[in-house]
Order: C-alpha cells, then structure tokens, then sequence
DNA sequence: ATATAAAAAGACCTATATGTCTTTTTATAA
DNA sequence: TTATAAAAAGACATATAGGTCTTTTTATAT
C-alpha cells in the first residue's frame, strides 16, 4: 500500500526514537543499517523528514538525528502526508477524478470503509507507541 | 491504493460487461472514451487481460471484448491479482521482508486487519456486482 | 478475392520512484 | 585554528509505471 520511501521513513523514525531514549543521536549510515535500507536514499529521505520538520538533525562532529520535542506525538499520518502527499486517503478507489459520496463510484461504500480504516489506524499509532512495542519485545524492528 | 492501471483495468472490464449485456462488444477506442481513460494504454491492459483469460477478444471487422462466460464471476481480487502480482495482499505494512504473525512487525495487528478487510472487500465485490449498480443507477462509471 | 475494421504487437517515449556517488557545509574536539 | 565527523546538497543512474505511435495480423463484409 504505502511505498518503500514511507517505509523506510517510518522504520527510520522509530529506530531515531528509540536511540534518543538511550541518549543517543544517530547518523543516517547507523540508521540505514539497523533497518535493512539503502544507506544513502536513506540520508535522502531523512532531509526531507527534516525539512518538513518532523526529526531534527545536527550537522558536524557528533550530529546525527534526533526529536526536539520527544513527547510530541507523531502520527503515522504525518509521515505519510509528508511522503505520499495529502490526497493519499481521499482518492477514489474506482480511478474517478474525486470521490464523491454523494454521487458515487460502485465501490464507494466498501472502499470508502476500508480506506477509512486506515486513516483511522494511522492517525492512532505514533512512532512513539511503535517504538514502545519495540522496546517490549512485543514486536521487531527488522527481519533477518 | 491501486495503481492506475488496476483501475483502468477493472472501469473497462465493467464498461465491456455492461455492454455484452446489450448485445454489443466495444473496442479498446470506444471503450477507452467511455471510461475516460488513455486509448493506446487501454489497448495494452486490455490485451494483458486478455491473455490472462480475463476477458475474450475479436480481431477483424465486428471484433471487440466481450466475456465467453458472462455467468462466470470476476472478483477484483483476480483482476489485481493479474496486474499487480500475486504479493499484493501479503506484504508487511512496515516493510519487512515478509509478513509473519509469529515475529510481527509493530504494525502487524493494526495493519493485517486493514489489509484483510480490503482483501475481503475485493473478493466479495465482482465485475458483475459493480455493473449491475450502474445499471441500477445507484453509481456512476465517470465523473465529468 | 479484396477492402475494411478491428485487435495484437513492437518500438519508442515520459514521468516518477528508487538508489548511488561526489562534493560542500558545518559543528565539535583536539 | 586545524582536523575530523557528521549532515546537506547536487549530479547522476536505474527501475518501473504510465503512455504514444506505427506496423502487423486476422476476421468479416462486399
Ligand atoms: S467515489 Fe469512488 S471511492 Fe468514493
Ligand atoms: S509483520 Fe508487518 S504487517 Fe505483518
């Protein structure tokens, strides 16, 4: 559903929320290779993350990236605007120029539910409460 | 979610059923007209889903798509199945390698039940069920 | 048989996503 | 104040999706 770009700015995300909590900052080779992607497409997708201020990053000796304000909440929906940009969950499921309830495609109903759904889960999960499984062992951050 | 092509996919397989059932088999021009879609690119998903026996073609004077077996239900699920390959509803939301309940990614939960109710979704909802809304006047096949 | 109308095929083009390599900028430590 | 370690930037490179144009094949009507 989502592209490789948002996954790898999520995984990214988390992995820098989960360093930050040990008083560390990572750089984007450290980060690459703890989430399995290309080391320097990574470094890409962490300016734009940074550009559109959702990390903050330090140049120089001892820089690398990390959370301003670590208990503002991201959601995963932000990550993804960021990335895949805002008409993302307001699409037609049909390929019609816009959804329209009111004058609706044959799939609008279930599609418009299930595509719901979604944005309803990716507003509710954070990289923080991703992070937290994570630190849990209840979940993984990659796969061997 | 879908790639254009899907959608360009399943609008003509629904325009195509929609006019079996009046006793015409429209070409890839009329077609491409009718569901507001590029021509030649039409032309060429359409030969893709001829080949993968999803619908049935005439060359010649009178030739046109049409189905063999108009009885025969199509879900979307076979129509994505055949354009966007078979991982389509099997992939990990978080990028992993793979999907697997017994070593979840920290999405897996919240994501497997989005996935899965699409996947529902698509095999319940056929080229006929969508046809016959239209038909019905309950939707619509284009936007202005 | 021949003309015609249609899909099939093949070569090509464009845009976007994904990925790499090299150079520049900047913060810190020595 | 100089060396170093880090992100930022910019120029490429490759893959895939999406799209166009031209030629070939084939079924039918005349
Ligand atoms: S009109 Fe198609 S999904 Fe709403
Ligand atoms: S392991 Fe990530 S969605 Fe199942």
């Amino acid at each position: 559903m989502l592209g490789k770009t948002t996954e790898y700015a999520i995984r990214a995300l988390v992995y820098i929320y989960i360093q930050n909590m040990e008083g560390e900052r990572p750089g984007f080779k450290e980060i690459a290779k703890m989430i399995d992607s290309p080391e320097q497409f990574t470094g890409k997708v962490l300016q734009n993350l940074a550009r559109a201020e959702l990390v903050s990053s330090m140049k120089g000796r001892g820089g690398g990236f990390f959370f301003n304000e670590p208990t503002n909440p991201i959601t995963l929906f932000k990550v993804i605007e960021a990335i895949e940009g805002k008409e993302y969950f307001s699409k037609c499921g049909f390929g019609l120029k816009r959804c329209d309830a009111n004058n609706p495609c044959p799939l609008h109903d279930d599609y418009a539910y299930v595509r719901d759904s979604f944005f309803k889960m990716v507003n509710e999960k954070t990289i923080q409460s991703l992070a937290n499984k994570i630190n849990k062992r209840e979940a993984t951050l990659n796969r061997l």
